[in-house]
DNA sequence: AGCACGCCGACT
DNA sequence: GTCGGCGTGCTC
């Protein structure tokens, strides 16, 4: 007996494991582990994965999956296991681990449809509802307001049958092809039989001669400069033959990459490479630390060893940042390795997604440059893992599953027996702990290619600027450096830190920030009633005249969107030509590229832009970096907020002078004291590495403590207190004694549609059982999640603690 | 999740 | 009597 085990696509926790399924004997040979599959499940039918073939089930009476979706297996052996693996490792159910490593396109999409099985007269408002038709959506159904007991009459009769149909969303694109469907000489028989006025059909046939082979059909026509109609006319005549071909949706079929040769390596690179070359040809399993300063040529060894990589005939996933995935970016490795590299990221459509992913799984390209998900990539002779700006927080996803890429990236490692390679300028503190501990292998670049040294940070304190009377958001130094660059015809990158910036108030003449009573976090800022509210506690006052700790009336909300700085500084430099980047600027495809493309060549002479611009620019006559807020981030009740602002500080500071010029960076702060910003003037990630572990050590954070972080939602405010506080009691019986667990805790967003949120966060050192343990908590509770509408999600090691 | 089934109050 | 609202249990 053929029997399938398959994992049905229903997300929920009762569902969350293998149904056994006969296969067909017509499907014996298709239906493989890793393909999709229809199954009838209950009364509907559901899509599902095929994880096992065995022979023999413990569940008697089994019932016949309906249908294969595919011939090639999406999802390979390993993927599965990682699917199961992730599943345990993040809490989630293992559909949505499997949903996560394919493109959307492959998700299956439902239909009911109410089907006429006979002749025989129904009840006239179902005439009425069918029409003449044979085949009605069960939508129509609902919509007409037609009684449900017509309609169980109905089928009782077995007049009508209602249908569950699932529909893969697949959409390939096809061509046409033209061909010859004659021998060579029958065709020129033809060319001489043709009437003297059939000049384009001559022409045609004519242009087969020399070229037998088959070609698109609107070049061709193009070509020649005829019609559909001369062509059909020849195929009617049966001299040429036209067939469907599916094509490749390239998303860079018109761009030109130059093709781009391995460039010499300093003698650091060299050093760097070799023992990631040496893991390679022994095909052992490592992690590498690249701590390379910004300019100091991570890139070109990645590039290298990809191409070791691809000389050994394996396969390289680069992961990059979304935010980073520039022209810039896929030009390089486009232009080093050719059609040989697939690209996915989140700007292409679905169907150009779906067709990089499946030149992956037919083998057609070595080499994927991707996003988080493009960790998934279905190779199944994996030579290297790169992660690039592996402190990136775009590598771990926010919704269910919750996993990161990094993770995931380490187990595919060893499975594969190849290493794994972190890239970062300022790498994660988790990384550079685990690298200082010896778990992964630390190499540094500490020098730029170019030989030159990292632009000189000059830090501006603006609160003196607003006692010298200067009241703009640019301060003498940053609007002096500017107008010198522009004389010298030099470029500029304008960094405005927004993120979290927007909202809170802040009094400019000291620096004191408005917060709650009772919750030590800044106030929010809210327009539309103009008052100060606290998002712990609800808390709210009007918003203030004066500064309450010294008096002055400077005190402002910051509300400073790119929009109004632009306005701003074309006030201040009307001669300065401007190119604003942010969501607003960049939300239609392909006009990132186009403002990046002004920008390179100097149609404009500032890029002012959100965080964004601060990652993988690299323009050779921009020689001014100026960071218009550098602190926006350190009020963010967030115990990253410090790492956070180093690594932007950092980032944007590498980004002037890396070619011929020398170039400078400001930074403009209301706290030119914190840490964060003077050691980031400096380049000195040690020394921050070294404080900001001090820090993490005193309140129990990463990397001195595994985080795991609970959020429980319910409509009702008591009932979501009371459920976290039984589940902090119920963790506080199976962790261990140093564990620590904090809650009933309100999230630092409390309440979202009218759904209260509370927290618990658990600290811990060493929990080998904490994700069996939370499973059951979710087990326990999965009674008042079905009926009582509780919500309950778990975050492991969070990014947000939202 | 999404569906059927079954029990119970309400109403043509 | 019939309709439909909701609680309960099941899906190989």
């Amino acid at each position: 007996m053929n029997i399938a085990k398959v994992i049905v696509d229903v997300p929920a926790s009762s569902i969350d494991q293998t149904f056994d399924y006969l296969i067909p004997e017509k499907f014996s040979d298709i239906v493989v582990a890793g393909a999709r599959v229809i199954v009838p499940f209950g009364p509907r039918k559901v899509m599902g994965f095929v994880v096992e073939k065995t022979t023999a089930s413990e569940f008697s009476k089994l019932k016949p999956l309906h249908d294969v979706l595919d011939f090639q297996p999406v999802l390979t052996k390993e993927l599965l296991e990682i699917g199961k693996w992730l599943a345990r490792e993040t809490i989630s159910l293992q559909i949505t681990t499997f949903q996560a490593m394919l493109p959307q396109v492959l998700k299956a999409t439902y239909k009911k449809e109410i089907v006429r099985l006979s002749e025989a007269r129904l009840s006239e408002e179902l005439e009425l509802l069918f029409a003449g038709r044979d085949i009605v959506p069960y939508e129509d159904f609902i919509a007409s307001g037609i009684r449900y007991i017509r309609l169980s009459e109905a089928v009782q009769a077995k007049d009508v049958a209602i249908e569950y149909v699932v529909q893969s969303r697949i959409t390939k694109k096809y061509q046409t092809i033209i061909r010859p469907a004659k021998e060579i000489h029958q065709l020129e028989e033809a060319v001489l039989d043709l009437s003297k006025q059939a000049k384009k059909q001559k022409q045609l046939l004519q242009f087969f001669l020399q070229h037998p082979q088959p070609v698109e059909k609107q070049a061709l026509l193009k070509q020649l400069k005829t019609s559909d109609n001369t062509l059909r006319e020849l195929q009617k005549k049966g001299l040429l033959e036209s067939f469907q071909q599916e094509v490749y949706r390239d998303p860079y079929a018109h761009s030109d990459f130059p093709k781009t040769e391995a460039l010499n390596l300093t003698g650091q690179q060299a050093e760097a490479i070799k023992p990631m070359k040496e893991t390679i040809e022994n095909e052992r399993h490592a992690v590498f630390l690249l701590h390379g300063i910004t300019g100091s040529g991570k890139t070109e060894i990645y590039l290298q060893v990809i191409q070791a990589v691809i000389e050994k005939g394996a396969e390289a996933i680069v992961l990059v940042p979304e935010i980073s995935l520039t022209p810039q970016m896929v030009k390089r490795f486009k232009g080093r390795f050719g059609s040989n590299v697939a690209v996915m990221h989140s700007a292409l459509s679905a169907g150009e997604k779906y067709d990089e992913w499946r030149r992956v799984q037919r083998k057609e390209v070595q080499v994927v440059v991707g996003a988080r998900s493009a960790i998934f990539a279905p190779f199944e002779n994996l030579g290297v893992i790169i992660i690039d700006e592996e402190h990136e927080s775009t590598y771990k996803q926010e919704d269910q599953p919750r996993y990161h890429a990094r993770d995931v990236a380490i187990q595919r490692g060893q499975h594969h027996k190849c290493p794994v390679i972190l890239g970062s300028a300022t790498p994660m503190l988790e990384s550079y702990a685990r690298a200082s501990k010896g778990v992964y292998q630390l190499t540094t670049l500490d020098k730029r290619t170019n030989n030159k040294e990292l632009p000189p940070v000059e830090i501006v304190d603006m609160r003196k600027e607003l006692h010298a009377g200067n009241r703009t958001m640019f301060s003498r130094t940053l609007k002096a450096e500017i107008e010198a660059c522009l004389q010298k015809g030099e470029q500029i990158v304008l960094l405005l830190n927004r993120r979290g910036y927007s909202t809170f108030v802040m009094c400019r003449d000291c620096g004191h920030v408005k917060e709650c009573p009772h919750c030590d976090i800044a106030l929010t800022f809210h327009k539309n009633s103009h008052a100060l509210k606290c998002h712990y506690c609800s808390y709210e006052e009007p918003m203030p005249i004066h500064c309450p700790e010294c008096g002055s009336d400077t005190i402002r909300y910051f509300g400073t969107g790119t929009q109004r700085v632009e306005e701003a500084l074309v006030k201040l430099i009307p001669e300065a030509r401007v190119i604003r980047m942010d969501v607003d600027t960049t939300r239609r495809k392909g006009s990132h590229e186009k403002l990046l493309h002004q920008f390179a060549t100097k149609q404009a002479d500032i890029l002012l832009g959100t965080q964004m611009i601060a990652k993988g620019l690299d323009f050779e006559n921009v020689t001014l970096v100026g960071v218009l807020t550098a602190d926006s981030m350190l009020h963010l009740p967030d115990f990253r907020s410090a790492e956070k602002t180093f690594q932007i500080l950092t980032q944007v500071s590498g980004r002037a002078g890396r070619h011929e010029l020398n170039g400078k960076v400001v930074v403009q702060t209301y706290t030119p004291d914190h840490y964060s910003i003077q050691l980031a003037s400096t380049y000195d990630y040690t020394s921050f590495y070294q404080k900001e572990m001090l820090m993490r050590k005193t309140f129990h954070y990463p990397p001195y403590f595994f985080l795991a972080l609970i959020t429980v939602t319910h409509t009702n405010q008591v009932k979501a207190i009371q459920s976290t506080q039984q589940m902090v009691q119920m963790l506080s019986k199976v962790v261990h004694k140093q564990t620590i667990l904090l809650g009933p805790t309100p999230s630092p967003i409390p309440r979202i549609k009218n759904r209260y949120r509370y927290q618990c966060m658990i600290k811990y050192r060493n929990e080998p059982h904490l994700q069996d343990e939370l499973r059951k908590i979710m087990e326990h509770f999965s009674e008042q999640i079905r009926k009582d509408g509780l919500l309950i999600s778990i975050d492991m090691q969070p990014y947000h603690l939202m």
